[in-house]
RNA sequence: GCGCCCGUAGCUCAAUGGAUAGAGCGGCGGCCUUCUAAGCCGUUGAUACAGGUUCGAAUCCUGUCGGGCGCGCCA
């Protein structure tokens, strides 16, 4: 594994060349031309170049398309328009990807270990509902990513940070109780404002019950139930739970908020995203680490009282305004837990904390990276990215989402409806910080809508060449450069060759729907192979040729699903 | 009002400051007596608007218009 490809052994030689002009390459130095008919690869690095080095960007190029046709891989290097390098690979150079895909197997494309470790949290969804189509969103691509950054040689750690403590947990606890009182089986009480009202509490009711068959809870008194559904409705629920229940309080809440959380990873789970480890923020606050945050804080002056309440500077580290940790009635915070989590997180090791939020809480970034700061690590380590809202519509009806209301669309029923495979392509098709339409009509009904199908076809199509074939992919010879001349197989070459960029680029911009991208351009070019190139029944000498390039293509395919949390079917 | 994100084809989305802005879906027209027609081939059709920066702008800057999100001693 992990020996650089023809593009990357290229785009190093460039940047050697522009280095010995004096000049910083940066990235991205060698690009792909949009027509094909130009070369395999072009660069317009002169032109960048001319302005720094204060010379004709046409004698800088000559002098680079001079070193690279240099290079052993390069046929041609010519300089075109305004000072264009555009190259054209050896024969062999371009087929060797078809070689090195099949002698890698499945860690085809992984690049040697980087050395760096990232700690990377996603989703992090409060354990109050079910996961909604926006949560699918967040689950899609940080998993994805996750698995792209370790092709690209990082070591990764994913993690979920379980708010499971809290006034929303209180609330949680109230609402199994209304749930779950003995005797109200059958019977639809409305609940107060403020409370869950979603379906799936009265499963985790019934589960409680089964649980405790002899259990007994008090009747809740209904009648005082009658409030406006404003801010403090929940903390009003959670109150009168928390009187009523006594000692049961707590364990409801311990009941509710395991059952939501084993929820929501089984539900996770059934998307193919699994976590190495769940953050308790009840662990975090009863190890006293958020006080002990505070507090470091305090000692480097960050901190002052005002009207009662403990305030962080973070206006003094570019936020807004200043934070309150401490409020006045001496209860912490969300922004304090949220500060010591980070501040754990900084003392793991990682050189890289990478977390994706919602774009409601992209307000946070600011406060957190202060407190970061202030605390003394490193905010070059931290890295937000805002995972902007998936609008659910069907048939053109927006749905709203709103977990309290218990109306939403369910990531689950997306699965269901479509399947995991299906919804997560179409999750990380698009950028993520771009606002996203999800027609779940559509997606349901056409499948043809998804380009899942697309991809595993081709993959299947490959397979099943494979297996008419009846022969051992590992005893194929090399594959033969001659016979993979014609302009199908230039596409699919081309597309093969393009994997290594892609998953360097994806994995540097944190951007999964480049693979999602490359791989329906890798199967479009093999299914125009299958539809004009006769594998089997071509000349004999050029078979085993192209049975290598289709089977290096599976494997690719394959490759890049597997990159996105799919699977790679053989049959279809 | 202030802040962040965004505005590309009828729809959903691409495009590292580069060369003629690409796919899929939809529409229209073709291709199955040969390896899976969940496919292929052709065609239709777009950078919200106005300035600016530069050799070159969908991309960077300013403004306008439109949309999403946020702006609490809630979580």
């Amino acid at each position: 594994m992990a020996s650089p490809g023809t593009f990357a052994r290229l785009e190093e030689s460039l940047a050697a060349a522009v280095r010995g002009q004096g000049a910083d390459p940066g990235a991205g130095l060698l690009e792909r031309p949009k027509d094909a008919g130009r070369g395999d690869y072009a660069t317009g690095a002169a032109l960048r170049l001319a302005k720094t080095l204060k010379q004709n960007p046409r004698a800088i190029a000559e002098e680079l398309a001079e070193t690279l046709a240099a290079h052993e891989d390069v046929e041609a290097a010519e300089v075109a328009g305004p000072g264009f390098v555009n190259l054209r690979l050896t024969p062999a150079a371009r087929c060797a990807v078809v070689d090195a895909a099949l002698a890698a197997g499945d860690s085809f494309g992984t690049q040697e270990a980087s050395g760096r470790k990232v700690l990377l949290e996603f989703v992090s969804s409060n354990p109050t509902g079910p996961l909604h189509v926006g949560h699918g969103r967040a689950a899609a691509l940080g998993d994805s990513l996750a698995r792209i950054l370790r092709a690209a040689g990082d070591q990764v750690a994913t993690e979920y940070y379980l708010n499971d403590r809290g006034l929303q947990t209180d609330v949680l606890a109230a609402s199994l109780w209304l749930r779950a009182v003995p005797g109200l089986q059958g019977e639809e009480k409305p609940l107060p404002a403020g409370a869950y009202q979603g379906d799936y509490m009265k499963e985790v009711a019934a589960a409680w019950r089964r649980r405790h068959p002899g259990g007994t809870l008090p009747e809740p008194p209904w009648l005082e139930f009658a409030w406006p559904d404003d801010r403090e409705a929940g903390a009003r629920l959670a109150e009168i739970a928390r009187r009523e229940l006594g000692e049961d309080f707590e364990a409801l809440r311990k009941y509710a908020v395991e059952a939501l959380g084993a929820m929501i990873e089984t539900e996770l789970r059934g998307f193919n995203v699994a976590f190495d480890r769940w953050f308790s923020e009840r662990e975090l606050a009863t190890s006293g680490a958020i006080e002990a945050a505070i507090k470091k804080l305090e000692e480097g002056g960050h901190v002052y009282e005002k009207d009662g309440a403990k305030w962080f500077r973070s206006a003094a580290f570019g936020d807004d305004k200043d934070r309150v940790l401490v409020r006045a009635n001496g209860e912490l915070t969300y922004f304090a837990a949220d500060v010591a989590y980070h501040a754990d997180k900084a003392g793991r090791g990682a050189d890289l904390l990478l977390a994706l939020f919602g774009a409601d809480h992209h307000g946070y970034v600011p406060r957190l990276r202060a407190a970061f700061e202030a605390l003394g690590h490193d905010p070059a380590k931290l890295e937000f990215d805002i995972i902007q809202f998936v609008a659910l519509v069907n048939a053109g009806d927006r749905i709203k989402m709103s977990t309290r209301a218990g109306s939403f669309a369910l990531l689950a029923d997306l699965i269901a409806a479509i399947g995991p495979d299906a919804a997560r392509l179409h999750y990380v098709l698009a950028r993520g910080d771009v606002h996203m339409d999800f027609d779940v009509g559509r997606a349901a009904s056409r499948s043809n809508d998804n380009p899942v199908h697309y991809i595993q076809y081709a993959h299947a199509r490959g397979c099943s060449l494979l297996a008419k074939w009846g022969g051992r992919v590992e005893e194929l010879p090399a594959a033969d450069p001659a016979h993979l001349g014609d302009e199908r197989a230039a596409k699919v070459l081309a597309e093969l060759n393009w994997y290594e960029p892609t998953l360097r680029q994806a994995a540097r911009q944190r951007e999964p729907h480049r693979v999602a991208h490359w791989l329906i351009a890798l199967a479009g070019a093999l299914h125009g192979y299958y539809d004009h190139v006769p594998v089997l029944g071509g000349d004999e000498a050029g078979l085993p040729a192209r049975l290598a390039l289709v089977a290096a293509t599976r494997q690719a395919l394959a490759c890049g699903l597997a990159l996105l949390g799919a699977g790679a079917p053989t049959k279809m």
